[in-house]
This record gives C-alpha cells, structure tokens and sequence, in this order.
DNA sequence: CGCAAAACTTTTAACGATTAATTTCAAAAA
DNA sequence: TTTTTGAAATTAATCGTTAAAAGTTTTGCG
C-alpha cells in the first residue's frame, strides 16, 4: 500500500515543526492565522487525512465497538446488526464483527481478538453452546463495557436486552383464545434455550389464565420449516386437532401453513396460527401471518445507545441495567 | 477502561529493559533462556496481551478489511457476509462493517473512514444510488486492494466477482419459454446497476434467441414486495397480460404472486413466475417459487481469499480478476 | 531606547511495540 | 596483565499524532 500522506510531509514541505502543522490544522489560538491558513491548504492539496491508527495509540481509545453474533444469516440477528451499525454510524463509532457460529470456542477467541485489538466495548449475544462465562469475565476485568442482547447472561457486570419472550408469548396465546380457540397447541424448540423455555412458560400462563387446562400433549418437539411440514402432516389430519396453534418462529409457522392447506384445513376458520418473529416471509404469505414483532433493529438500537453511553461514563462502577423490550402481537390473516 | 499491561510493566517489574522484554517473548537467540523464561511467566501472571494498535502502527499494516454492503438485512448479503466473515477468520483478520442503506452519500463517508482507518483492504457492494466512482477511485489512488462483489463497477483497478447475471437471466427466462410462455415481462431494478443490466441483457438475448421479439413496454421498474403489489395489480387484470414474469429478486416474485392469487390468476397455469436469490421464503410460499440460486456464501469465500491476494500480493500492478460464479435454476411450482 | 509582555514556534516526551546498532561485562586467550 | 571474544542486555530510532514546556521573535509602552 502507497505510504499516505502524514503531517510531517506537510511540516516539510512548509519548513514547518509537526506540532505546529498538527495544531494549526486544529485551529489551536496560538497558531498565526496566516499559518493556519497555509497549512490548511496544503493539506487540502495534498489530501491529508489523519491516521486513526496513531490516534487510536495515542488516545488509547479506537472508537470501535466488538461485535459476536452467533449468525448473521438469520433474520432477527441481521435487523438487530442493522440498529447497531444505524448508531454506530451516528456516532462516529465503528464496528468490528464476528460469528461465533455456535460455537463456544470460535466465541472464546473472538473475545480474546476484541481485547488485543483494544474495542472500547463489546455487544454481544451468547452461542447456543456457551456455559463457561470466564472469557466474558476476563473482558469485565480488563474494564470493558459490556453489553449482551437477546441471548444473554447473568451474574456478569454487563447490560443485558432482551425482548420479553414471556410477555409475546402470553399475548399470542391470548389472542388465539380471544379469537375462539379452545385447543391450543405449541410447537418450540427441543433445546433448553432460554427463549424458548420463556415463551413456553408464556403459553402455559395465558392458558390457565383463560381458564384452559395446560396439556402436555399439546406441546410439539418442532422449531424449523421442514420440521413443520413433516409433524403438522399428521396431527392436522386427525379428528380431535388442535383449533389453534402457536409456533416459536415464524418459518415454523409457515410450515403448518402450507400443510394445513395442502390438506384442506381452513385458516382462520378451522385452525388459527400465531408466529413469532414478523420475518419478510410473514407478509409475503398467503394468508398473512399473525406473528409477534420482536424489534429487533430496536433492541440493536437501544443496545448500542446503551454501550456507548457506558463507553463515556466517568467510571466503570455503573449499575448494570436489565432492559426489557415488549415485543407486539401484529395480527393479519391467520387469525 | 483499565490500563493494560504492557511490556513496560513487565519489564519494570523485572528490571529489564523493553526491548529485551520484547525479544523475549518472541525467542529471540540473544536473550537467555533463563531471562525469556521469566518474562514469560511474568507475562502470564499478569495476562499480557500485546497492544494490536501499536503493533498497526508500527506495521503500517491493520489486519482488517474493510467491508461496505448497502443492507445487511437482505439475505442475499447476510449469507455473503457470513461467507467472507468465515474466510476472514480463518486468517486472523478483522472485519470493519458498514452500511450504504443503499445511499451514495453514507457509501462516501464509509469510505474515507476506510481510509482514514486504514484498513489493508476494502470489500464492497455499491448502492443503487452510486454513480459518480471517485470516492472508490480514491481509494485504489492510495493503493488499497478493492473487491467488488454482486454489484460491481468496470474501470477501475479492481477485482469483481458476480454471480453470472446473464446467464441466470438467460436460464430464467429460457425456462419460461420451454414451459410455453409467449410474452414473457421482467421486473427489474433502476437501469444503472450492472446486475440488473446483466440480467436484462440475459432476458433479451433468451427471446430472441427463442425467436421472441424484445419489447421495452413489457420491462417494468419494480424491484420491491411493495412495488410489485401496485405494479402487478394493474397489469395482471389487462386482457393481454403476460403469462411469464421473471423478476429481478424473490422478494418482488413473492408479490407479484400475492397479487396473481387475489386476482384470481392461476400459477402456473395462466402465469409463470421465476424470481432471482433463492431466499428462504421462496420454499415456503405457496406455491413454492421457482428461482435463481446465486450462493451468496461461496460468493463472500471467494471475494475475501481474493482480497487476500491481492493484500499479501508484493505489489499493486496486479491485472484485476472479474470472476464469475454461475447461478442455477431451482425449479419449483410456479413454472 | 530598553525591557516586559504578547505572539508565535519549536522542542521534547509520550502512546506501545519492534529492531538494528551499540554497549556492557565477564570469561577465555595471549 | 592485557586483549579478545561472545553472550546478554540496552539505547535509540521508528510508526503518526498530540500536548506541555521551552524557546524565539515581535510588539507595545514608559
């Protein structure tokens, strides 16, 4: 790469010291207006830009943030990436990403690069196969801010934002009650995730709530498209099926859709379905599906706004905060 | 943030100079085995980590590439992202991302802060506005390795790699007419942006290499779900309609579809429809979209090993690549 | 005119690491 | 005892920029 153009040239060339040129490109009082002037054309002819690099050492501060996603391709971690760069770029802040791509040990080094490459503050949002925090922790002894988002943990002085799993949860299964659903299933993920495990806790609520009994039965081992299209196959054709059916994710949802039709169930009339995650893919379907928007462009807002204002406090002794967005139910033609 | 340990520190501690600390930890044969072993140790009690922006500084040389996508929120760019992340890591080396949301302006500026950051490199994908170039010609002045992938510019030294739009086009549209369209529409973007040029090129060449006349008033600009729901309407309901469509991407087939359904068109039998990505939900509508795979992932891959090249390249008169991956037909239920 | 104050510049040191050039110091050889 | 040798450590320069301290003009006023 061409050496680019660095004040010492403009020093030189204008038989300048490098202090002077360098405050005079900052109108520092000091400085003759009249070599302000004639540094500050040079630099202009000469297209001097300042090295961040030297400012970075100098400053120890790189005006970039650390970013561990655990996969880009996946639509609610893309819109979240999406707030985080929209204030990222408002501030001048850059951003430096990697995936963990679930995997606990990508996610160790990833953590490790962040902190050699001095980032004033890392987000982040936990691998599926992460339990150990210790690299997490070492981030917090080095005093960098720490913001994690969706996935998240506890006990480490980080912010945490999450969307309330719970509250959606609750809302969609309302909703499918409200709407004269009496037999209501789930289909959620197998794992002991987090959100899946607070979404279940939300349909059980909603349920005895309304004065429904909660039915194991009715719970499905069943989170992806094709999943969808192999379990709703069988249960859509029995005589006792459910009469309405919540999916953790919207591809999930979609699924059941497209069964329910291929086997002549009528939606809304016959099976209503709520999804969960308001992808493209929910609008572009036929018919509409009633999903819960989780906001995320807002949560990657709210999460960088949060980092940055933890970058600029005085100290690091804050109060880690526990922000909790309500996600909404966004009711269309499956219901 | 918290100070950390430098070499300074370390060698303070042990009354050693920086400069032997330094030679020590990377086995340097001047340095006693006794004394690298004790700055090792100390090195690791205190967990050392060596400054990476020093090391850039004095390097001149960052590890990090520069990458600019108009959205990350568009499937077709998180996969290609998650390509060229993958890559990027396997070579220790960084990714700095930012948006254009398809604005010329924000391109600019994410450019002079490449610049200004100095990344080894930069990966880019322009925005629909972009026509003037000089804010890329910049930075090929400062002799900074530049990859275009997907929509890419001619004329300047650097490499491109695409997705073969022409020949997907052509593959699209001769698929239409082996499957017995007569007048076939395409549904494409803004004019100046090469992919839709290819694609639009590609489109003519299969008419009329199928003995079908071109004809400019079946070429509408829509390249959007929304565009496409008030473009369609009104076509679809003209005696003459067409009965193929190939559109530019799933998102604006997808709507053209929901159109055709509300209108009462039936698919495929009166109309025909090919998109162009292969997005997840071009499986999950109904009925499922036949469509264009351009692997955006492989895309990504070959774009960063590319760069990398040319980064690690001894110099900067390399002869510039333009490679192209050739997309495949998928072929569902709306042909 | 002379001297203090104001105006403007330069020197120096620092950020953290590397490395070529040099110094130090002890043991071996003369 | 003096010189030579060589291992082991240090010094100084460097990357590009900034800021405090020090230095040099110029100006103003009695």
């Amino acid at each position: 790469m061409k050496k680019q153009v660095t004040i010492k040239d403009i020093a030189q060339q204008l038989g300048l010291s490098v202090s002077t040129v360098s405050r005079a490109l900052k109108d520092h009082p000091d400085i003759s207006v009249k070599t302000r002037a004639a540094v500050k054309q040079l630099a202009n002819i000469l297209g001097y830009k300042p090295n961040r690099i030297a400012l970075n050492l100098k400053n120890s501060k790189t005006n970039t943030i650390g970013l561990i996603i655990p996969m880009i391709e996946h639509n609610f971690f893309s819109s979240v990436v999406n707030g985080i760069e929209e204030v990222a770029y408002n501030n001048d802040y850059y951003v430096m990403m990697f995936q963990s791509n679930e995997s606990y040990m990508r996610e160790v080094l990833n953590t490790q690069t962040l902190a050699t490459n001095r980032v004033d503050g890392v987000l982040a949002s936990i691998s599926k196969e992460t339990k150990d925090l210790s690299h997490f922790k070492q981030l917090t002894e080095y005093e960098i801010p720490l913001v994690f988002f969706d996935r998240v943990v506890e006990d480490l002085h980080a912010d945490t934002i999450v969307s309330d799993d719970f509250e959606g949860a609750y809302a969609a299964v309302t909703h499918l009650i409200e709407r004269g659903c009496k037999k209501i299933a789930l289909f959620t993920s197998p794992r002991h995730l987090n959100i899946s495990q607070k979404r279940h806790e939300g349909y059980k609520k909603a349920l005895t709530d309304h004065g429904i009994d909660y039915d194991p039965d009715l719970v499905y081992a069943c989170d992806t498209f094709e999943d969808a299209i192999k379990i709703s196959k069988s249960i859509l054709k029995k005589i006792d099926k459910p009469d309405g059916i919540f999916a953790v994710n919207d591809a999930t949802a979609l699924g059941i859709i497209k069964i329910a039709k291929k086997i002549g169930v009528k939606i809304p009339e016959e099976l209503k379905i709520v999804g969960y995650e308001n992808a493209k893919s929910s609008q572009m379907c036929e018919p509409e599906l009633t999903t819960i928007d989780q906001f995320g462009f807002e949560i990657g807002r709210r999460a960088m706004t949060l980092l940055l204002e933890r970058i600029n406090a005085d100290n690091y002794n804050y109060k880690p905060k526990n922000i909790t967005i309500t996600p909404k139910l966004i009711i269309r033609e499956t219901t």
